[in-house]
DNA sequence: ATGAAAGCGCTAACAC
DNA sequence: GTGTTAGCGCTTTCAT
């Protein structure tokens, strides 16, 4: 291994003006900053980073958490965060929580024992009053995680706005008997989307009994069981707004085993736009979830406020609409 | 922070013997080694891990280069690494290279600039001897790139077997003109598909005229395009044995234009299991890709070669075939 | 079985 | 603008 010792003496400086110019900090002249770069080249030299965050207590790396890898989000994540960190020339230490608090937790210790140098979490099933702890050891920075005491680290998306968005576009289809297909209410997304939902429709002037909102799971099994609900309790109307993409594939099984023409006797609206969207038949129309852009914001936010140590502030992303073919313009 | 001398000073002995405990190595006595961990204990002492890695010049760390962050394979891949690693306390830095070969070679050099103990690598566009070249510097592990000197350190799958599974299975539901719909034949996934399918048919004695083979590439359009060729050609068979399931999801799209029904008309099997072959209708037959599996067992061989030195041998999964409703059985 | 001490390769005061 | 120097926190001979 090349050492700074073997540049300086080749370049005739000392080390630490080696250090300057990696670092590209204090002026050096120009000359002697060529000659240095040129030693460099020559040796091939590369500098040792344990010993540069030992020396600094700075690990030039950035852990990430993800509640599990294996969901259709994680692609897109994974590739707006790696790319802007890896501009930065940051490295990018990753950890599964498995959608388990203890999981979580651990994994995020296990990034914090390696002295990265903040934490990207995409988590779900931690507190805020354990976030906001956290926060003490080290800069914290949330995607998708909204309602905590540190929302001005936190990039999101306007769920409600979406709910409402979705709603909205069946309404100006001529749709009014619209159903509500909503996942875990206790996750915020769920919660906010179906909020927009309500405001929606209020908004139309439709009142909306009880039994047009099912509450199961996000899953395309959740999509069918709220259906097959749907289905006992009668429901007449024209359209369903699902709360995810697999909850409304979910939604065309039990459609196409009931006879249901999608979008000719049902119109059928998502949410996520996840890769499997455009390769169901029909193809589902749906709200996109602008996570590549999410995640290089949060990337971008992280960077800005650990090592230029700037405000960060709330950003919030929009959903906006994907028109497909599973909704229908009704006739007046 | 708390450093291993106040741990030492607490437990009333020496730096050393603490690290010794900590690295679980050395001999020590049974009463000490619980002095010091009650130390540490005591103290919430979380040992430095650049200062190891300076130390030690291990880093603890692997680095993982993958071509593309986005495809489907992807999260199950990340999440079978990522948990193994994590069990063995090694962290993991992954790095993308966007399927070109100049990103992949950069986003190697940068993690090997991180000083990686070692690297595991799912890219296509590297050479050989390029690969050979870089496992002087640091041991390299290979995922799902079979062709290679390094074939010891690589797990990959028999695709060749898969070709011959996929299109054995059609045989034996009693089809006879089968035609093969296969990605860029540069890659060796697609050659080896490929070639299990002649096996099969010449196994069953037929003779595959040039037409019935179509190659274009691994996606949906390529797939909606080799069934459209396919068409103009009069093809008069009644199965498709597709590259990969987003090839078969363009046939499904194809057929549908034509009013072509799938499995009653025609019959077609793809290859991967991806998320999205069970969402579509109807449901893809397909073959399994194991990738959760193999990047477990990736991460695995990786841990034992760098760590355990170990000899490492070339571990090879076998696709298996998920029956679904595609294919329909021929009466003779 | 344990301790002393010499680094690992770099950064950051501080001097000049 | 550049050099000197003292660590950063740990591992690892080498003694004992």
């Amino acid at each position: 291994m090349i050492t700074m010792k073997e540049v300086s003496d080749l370049a005739g400086v000392s080390q630490a003006t080696v250090s300057r110019v990696i670092n590209g900090s204090d002026r050096v002249t120009e000359k002697t900053k060529i000659r240095v770069n040129q030693a460099m080249q020559a040796l091939g030299y590369r500098p040792n980073s344990a010993a540069q965050s030992l020396a600094s207590s700075r690990s030039n790396a950035i852990g990430m958490v993800v509640s599990k890898l294996e969901g259709p989000f994680y692609g897109p994540m994974m590739a707006g965060v790696e790319n802007t960190l890896r501009q930065a020339h940051k490295h990018l230490i990753i950890a599964a929580g498995h959608g388990d608090a203890d999981l979580e937790r651990e994994a995020i210790e296990f990034l914090v024992n390696r002295q990265v140098d903040g934490l990207l979490l995409m988590v779900e099933r931690l507190e805020d009053a354990e976030l906001v702890e956290l926060n003490q050891r080290v800069p914290v920075f949330l995607i998708n995680h909204p309602v905590t005491t540190l929302s001005h680290r936190c990039v999101s998306l306007d769920n409600e706005l979406g709910g409402y968005r979705a709603t909205r576009y069946l309404l100006d289809k001529g749709h009014r008997r619209i159903a509500c297909i909503m996942g875990q209410t206790w996750k915020p997304d769920a919660h906010d989307r179906l909020q927009g939902y309500h405001r929606a429709m209020s908004e139309a002037g439709i009142a909306v009994p009880d039994d047009w909102v099912v509450n199961t799971y996000f899953e395309l099994a959740g999509g069918y069981q709220a259906m097959e609900t749907l289905l006992e309790r009668q429901f007449d109307g024209t359209a369903v707004f699902a709360g995810n993409d697999e909850m409304a594939f979910g939604v065309l099984e039990s459609a196409e085993h009931h006879g249901i023409r999608v979008p000719d006797q049902l119109s059928l609206i998502g949410f996520d736009n996840s890769l499997t969207a455009q390769y169901v038949n029909p193809k589902l129309t749906t709200l996109h979830f602008p996570m590549f852009e999410m995640a290089q914001a949060s990337a971008r936010m992280a960077l800005d406020g650990i090592y230029n140590k700037a405000e960060s502030q709330a950003s919030q992303f929009e959903p906006t609409l994907v028109e497909r073919n599973t909704v229908s313009q009704l006739l007046l």
